[in-house]
DNA sequence: TTGTAGGCGTTATCAA
DNA sequence: TTGATAACGCCTACAA
């Protein structure tokens, strides 16, 4: 166990000055070029990394990130956050910070996690997911003038805070026109209870889509919580009723799910996995058509978030840019550290981008 | 914004020294009782937290656990880790710890990422999941002399550091004696390829129960990298073969899922997930049995993890106790904080339990 | 360009 | 039982 190495460790073994030491570190510029390669072999020979306890007792910056963890909730869409926090950390990473992680059962909880974990850590922001319509936390945190990004969009809450979003709208619309291109005329919308914002984003993409395409919509969506079974029910619902629609766009693939156990159960065709598919006989595959209204028996259903199920499966869903909006998160977070309050503040919405497999 | 409050405000407030505000945190049984219940007071109002940086100067202790969050990998197990992580910061919290994430592409990478967030965070201590054998953390943890858990025995490598597992064995001789005591005979075993500990421990908890039941396993088992899409391929190899078994024990939910996809194709029996199901009529749900054996026509399947997939799709599954574990893992690392490293390390095995649905 | 002094908030040591 | 003081490692002045 080699005793800690400290910066004067390093000034000690390089034959300079602490200071000197601190300034490669901190402010390279204002070394001899031959010093501070010198200093900086020294430092990497060493391994020495400056405590960010001591920097922070100076600079007051903790280059930590607070970042909720939630239940699993249904579990498959709660695997949207999961990825989301995934790529967050390697985004905070390449950006010299780290992730610390909190729990919290609902907004008032977390506003108390908020208060603890800034008055011990003092993280030098958070990253909030799950906005929503009446959601105190943005603004509990603009009243302390602590920096935050968004996952989400306001909703009509305050929007002087950064936020990134994906267009969910565009993402149902894209569903919508995809099974537009392949025949289908009467198409649903399999979501959720109004109010939630996220819930009217989707929901207005595909109703944009239809308007667009000259169709009507009445009479054809449906909207109930989340879940499979519930998805499982409404399909049923929706597809037995006269004048059934050919074709569903959900808000969710825990929704999609539960629909396509239906359409399955209902027509009979079962379609493997594509991987499993092409190990069988070539006469056998060529039986079956890959793609929606050409096999009117069986209605095309389109998910959302790409969950892993979705591939399980093979269900055409909707995926959202992860990658991409956590480095955006990272990249406004660190932009409100940086820049302070001057400007106002940025805001990025991303566009998702439909993944086609075997249900639509 | 109110101005830092440190420990000084307090001591101020309170009319004492800050040494006796740092003694009623840190050692009440210094402080006579009536001063320290003022003292508290002030504390409360003033919402007063030590802060962890100046704390960790001090004292060496950042009161900071280092985890690796995974890529999401298959993303139905991986599923696993994410919750156990979740359960992992609620258990933390409560001894007031919090987590830190990291990630790395590889356990040299992870080494790595030790010695940067050693060097700037020093976390007190880490927790490993996903031990294999010929895994090089322990040792090198060990070396340095960093307090850590893993989840997961050290399947061959050191074992002396505290670890936490969950009995595999166990779980699927437990879906193996449930299938048995249905009335399966021939019940088959699809797992992963030898070599990876947990690979082995859950294909002998079958082995095992089959041979307590005087059964020959002699040619039931296949092995194969997990995946739905090779769990389905494996199971129609199985299935399809003369004389095959009439159930299939997984060491996976993924390829639980393959399999189930499977005998949900051949047999073109479709079981509604129970909510749905409960809302169609009376006469067609009693039509329908629930359980293994009495139809004949559908092979069983028993996955294990009880991702949310398995829910979904109504599986039966073995189901780790996570919320255990992570508290395990609390558990033994503040101990070997706080105990050094005096007594030899403790060892958990805890035991999954079967969650029966329609699969089986 | 380099070196020295002071202080960030805490806790351990020691004296009162 | 309580209080003063030093020290943890670093960074920002300021001086050389």
């Amino acid at each position: 166990m080699p005793s800690k190495v400290t910066i004067r460790t390093v000034a000690r073994q390089a034959g300079v000055s602490v200071q000197t030491v601190s300034n490669v570190i901190n402010a390279p510029h204002l070394v001899r070029p031959e010093t501070r390669e010198h200093v900086q072999a020294v430092i990497d020979q060493l391994g020495y990394r400056a405590s960010q306890a001591a920097r922070q007792m100076r600079s007051g910056r903790s280059r930590l990130i607070g970042v909720r963890i939630e239940p699993a909730r249904d579990g498959i869409n709660g695997n949207v956050l999961d990825r989301f926090l995934h790529e967050l950390t390697e985004a905070a990473a390449r950006a010299e910070f780290r992730i610390v992680l909190y729990t919290a059962a609902d907004d008032t909880a977390e506003i108390q996690a908020y208060q603890d974990l800034l008055a011990a850590y003092s993280p030098d922001g958070f990253v909030l997911t799950s906005t929503h319509p009446g959601d105190p936390r943005p603004g509990w945190l603009l009243d302390k003038g602590v920096p935050f990004v968004t996952f989400g969009r306001p909703w009509g809450g305050p929007d002087r805070h950064p936020w990134v979003d994906v267009d969910g709208a565009a993402g149902t619309a894209a569903a919508t026109e995809h099974l537009l291109s392949a025949g289908h005329r009467r198409i649903g919308f399999l979501g959720w209870p109004e109010g939630a914002g996220v819930a009217d984003d989707r929901r207005n993409g595909w109703l944009s889509a239809m308007r667009a395409a000259g169709l009507d919509p009445t009479g054809l969506e449906r909207h109930v919580e989340d879940g499979v079974t519930a998805g499982e029910r409404m399909a049923a619902e929706m597809l037995a009723a006269p004048d059934p629609p050919t074709a569903l766009v959900c808000a969710s693939d825990s929704l999609a799910l539960g629909a396509w156990n239906y359409v399955l159960a209902t027509t009979g065709h079962y379609a493997p996995s594509p991987a499993a598919r092409s190990s069988r006989t070539a006469a056998n595959t060529r039986s079956r058509s890959t793609s929606g209204a050409s096999r009117a028996s069986r209605p095309a259903v389109i998910g959302f978030d790409d969950t892993p199920v979705a591939r399980a499966v093979g269900l055409t869903t909707v995926a959202q840019p992860l990658a991409e909006v956590a480095q955006a998160c990272i990249r406004l977070l660190t932009a409100a550290l940086d820049g302070g309050d001057g400007a106002s503040p940025e805001h990025v919405l991303l566009t998702p981008h439909l993944v086609v497999r075997n249900s639509a």
